[in-house]
RNA sequence: CGGGGAGUAGCGCAGGCCGGUAGCGCAUCUGGUUUGGGACCAGGGGGUCGCAGGUUCGAAUCCUGUCUCCCCGACCA
C-alpha cells in the first residue's frame, strides 16, 4: 500500500501497524495508555539526552515536582481550569478494602480524601505554588527549571504516541523579572525546539504563534513549531508559552525589584512530548518500515554476514566483520554484527529495514574475493559495493549524507505541500485533494476561524513568525486582512 | 453519549445462514537439508469458541441477556 495515495483511515492503520511491527510500542490493558517498548524507548532516551544537552547549555536545570495537584490549585487560574478541567483524572480515595459481599476489593468509602487530587495534566499550578516560596527578591530570578515527567490527559480517543492518556514529556517552567526577558526565553526555547527537530530529527518545522482560539490555557502568547506528515496533515511538534503574569497573579508570586518595589513575576513554559516519536515515524517512514535519521537511530549500522557451507570462509567473514565493527565503534558509531546463524540474510534485511537502521553492510564470500562489502542505505534503499579499504570512514560519511538527505526530502515534501490560495473554492479544493499547509488570508476574527473549522475541520496551525505583511481579503468572508496564516488538517 | 463493527490456539482469521469429531495461516517445538531479499520437507504440541441463561438427544452455530474491545463524531500535545 502506498502511503501517499491511501485514504485517511488506511494511513492511520498503516501507522498503527508500523508502530507495532517495528516494536516501538503497543496498547496496554489500561484504556488509552501505551506500553513503550525498549526500541521505542531508546528513541525517547536519545531525544531526551540531546534536548537535555541543549537545555543545560542555555542555563537550565532539571528538577521534579509531584504528580498530584490539589484540586484548589487548578482552580486559581481561570483560563487554565477552563482548558484542562474536562480531561483530568481525579484521585478521590486513598485506600481499598476487601469486598464484604464477595471476592475482590472495593474502594474504602471511609478513605475519602478531604481534598481531591488531580493527576497533573501539566504542572504550571503546582510549580507556581512552589515558586511562590522560592522567590522574594530580584536576586532570586531568573528561575530556569525543566522537569522530565509523565502527565495524564483523559482524552476521548487515543493513538499510539500521538495522543495517549498518559504521556512522557519535558516541561520547562521559568520565572523572570521582566516581560522582555520572559519573551526572549520563550523565543529562545522555540528556537531550540526548531533546531532540535531540524538538525537531530531531520524534521523541518514552521515556527509561528497560535491564534487566541488555539492558545495554551493561561498563556498570553503560544509559540509553536508545526511539522508536515506524509499524509498531508500537520503535527504540532512543540510549544513554548509566554504566560505573562497570569500565574504569578494567580499564585501571588511577587518579588522586590532593585527599587524595592513589589512586582509580579513574568513566566514561561515550554514542552515537547513522546508525540515527536509519532511525528518521526509519520514524516519519514515508507512501506518497508521505519526510516530513522542517523542521529537518533539506536543503531547506526548493522553488519549481516552471508555464510555458505564452507567453515573456513565463514571464519574469514567473521574476522572481517568484527574488524569493521571495532573500527566503527572506535569512531563512535553504534553498530551491531548480526551473526545469528538461525536467521537467514533475507530475513535480517527485512527486519532491519523495518526497524529503520540507516546503513546495512552485507559481507559474503563473493565480496571477500573482491575485497568489497555491499552497503545498503535505508533512506533510498540503494545498494552499492564499497571497498573494504577505508570502509569505516566511507560509512561515517554516508551516515551524514543520509541525515542531510532525509531532511532535504522532508523539506521538499513540506514545501510542495504548502499552497497559497486566494479564494474559498481554491481553499476547499486544495484541502480536499492535496492537503498540506494552506497559506491564506484571514480576517483575524475568532468567528471566522471557528466557521472555517466547522466547514472543513481545518484549523489555523500558526501565524508564521516574521510573517510578510500584505494587503488581502479573507478567504472566507472577503473582509480586509493584513497577512496570510497557515491552515491545515491536524493531528 | 450518537452511528457502525468485532470477540474462536501466542498473533491474524475462517466456520455460523443450513446445529452433528473445532479448522487455516503465521509463530512455536523436534529432525534433516539450507543461507546474496522474510527458506524447504517431514513430524509434534497448543482451545472452557468473551460470559451467563435458554431451546435441543446434541450448540462455536439458534434464542435471550450481559461484558469487553475497535472504528467514525464531539475533545486534543
Amino acid at each position: 500500500m502506498s502511503i501517499l495515495t491511501s485514504k485517511e483511515t488506511d494511513y492511520a492503520q498503516w501507522y498503527n501497524d508500523l508502530v507495532l511491527k517495528a516494536g516501538l510500542a503497543e496498547n496496554s490493558a489500561v484504556r488509552g495508555c501505551m506500553v513503550i517498548k525498549p526500541y521505542g524507548f531508546a528513541l525517547w532516551e536519545n531525544m531526551r539526552d540531546e534536548l537535555d544537552k541543549r537545555f543545560k547549555a542555555t542555563g537550565h536545570q532539571n528538577a521534579y515536582f509531584p504528580i498530584f495537584i490539589p484540586k484548589s490549585f487548578l482552580s486559581k487560574e481561570a483560563a487554565h481550569v477552563e482548558g484542562f478541567a474536562k480531561e483530568c483524572a481525579v484521585v478521590t480515595h486513598y485506600r481499598l478494602k476487601n469486598d464484604p459481599n464477595g471476592k475482590g476489593v472495593i474502594v474504602d468509602p471511609e478513605a475519602k480524601l478531604e481534598e481531591e487530587l488531580i493527576v497533573r495534566p501539566t504542572s504550571e499550578t503546582i510549580i507556581w505554588s512552589t515558586y511562590k516560596n522560592w522567590i522574594q527578591s530580584y536576586r532570586d530570578l531568573p528561575i530556569l527549571v525543566n522537569q522530565w515527567a509523565n502527565v495524564v490527559r483523559w482524552e476521548m480517543r487515543t493513538r499510539l504516541f500521538l495522543r495517549t492518556t498518559e504521556f512522557l514529556w519535558q516541561e520547562g517552567h521559568t520565572a523572570h523579572a521582566t516581560k522582555e526577558e520572559a519573551i526572549a526565553e520563550t523565543e529562545q526555547m522555540l528556537n531550540i525546539y526548531a533546531s532540535f527537530c531540524e538538525e537531530y530529527m531531520a524534521l523541518p518545522v514552521i515556527k509561528g504563534v497560535k491564534t487566541a482560539n488555539e492558545r495554551f490555557a493561561g498563556a498570553e502568547e503560544t509559540y509553536c513549531i508545526e511539522a508536515m506528515m506524509q499524509d498531508g496533515k500537520a503535527l504540532q511538534a512543540g510549544t513554548s508559552h509566554f504566560l505573562g503574569q497570569n500565574f504569578a497573579k494567580a499564585f501571588d508570586v511577587k518579588f522586590a525589584d532593585k527599587d524595592n518595589k513589589m512586582e509580579y513575576v513574568w513566566a514561561t513554559s515550554w514542552g515537547v512530548s513522546t508525540r515527536l516519536i509519532g511525528g518521526l515515524v509519520m514524516a519519514h517512514s515508507d512501506d518497508a518500515g521505519l526510516i530513522l535519521p542517523p542521529k537518533i537511530a539506536p543503531l547506526h549500522v548493522v553488519i549481516v554476514p552471508i555464510y555458505n557451507k564452507d567453515a573456513a570462509v565463514k571464519e574469514r567473514i567473521d574476522a572481517k566483520a568484527r574488524e569493521l565493527m571495532k573500527a566503527l565503534q572506535a569512531k563512535g558509531i553504534r553498530v551491531k554484527y548480526d551473526h545469528d546463524d538461525t536467521a537467514r540474510p533475507g530475513w535480517k534485511f527485512a527486519e532491519y529495514e523495518l526497524k529503520g537502521v540507516p546503513v546495512r553492510v552485507a559481507l559474503g564470500a563473493r565480496d571477500l574475493e573482491n575485497n568489497v562489502a555491499e552497503v545498503a542505505r535505508r533512506d533510498t534503499k540503494e545498494k552499492t559495493s564499497y571497498s573494504l579499504e577505508g570502509l569505516d570512514d566511507a560509512i561515517i560519511a554516508l551516515l551524514d549524507e543520509i541525515q542531510q538527505n532525509m531532511y532535504n526530502k522532508a523539506l521538499s515534501y513540506r514545501n510542495e505541500h504548502l499552497t497559497e490560495v486566494n479564494s474559498w473554492e481554491e481553499f476547499e479544493h486544495t484541502l480536499k485533494n492535496k492537503g498540506g499547509f494552506i497559506s491564506a488570508h484571514w480576517d483575524g476574527t475568532p468567528e471566522t476561524e471557528a466557521k472555517i473549522k466547522e466547514l472543513t475541520k481545518a484549523t489555523i496551525r500558526c501565524i508564521p513568525l516574521h510573517n510578510k505583511q500584505e494587503e488581502g481579503k479573507c478567504v472566507l468572508t472577503g473582509n480586509p486582512s493584513t497577512q496570510r496564516v497557515l491552515f491545515a488538517m491536524a493531528y
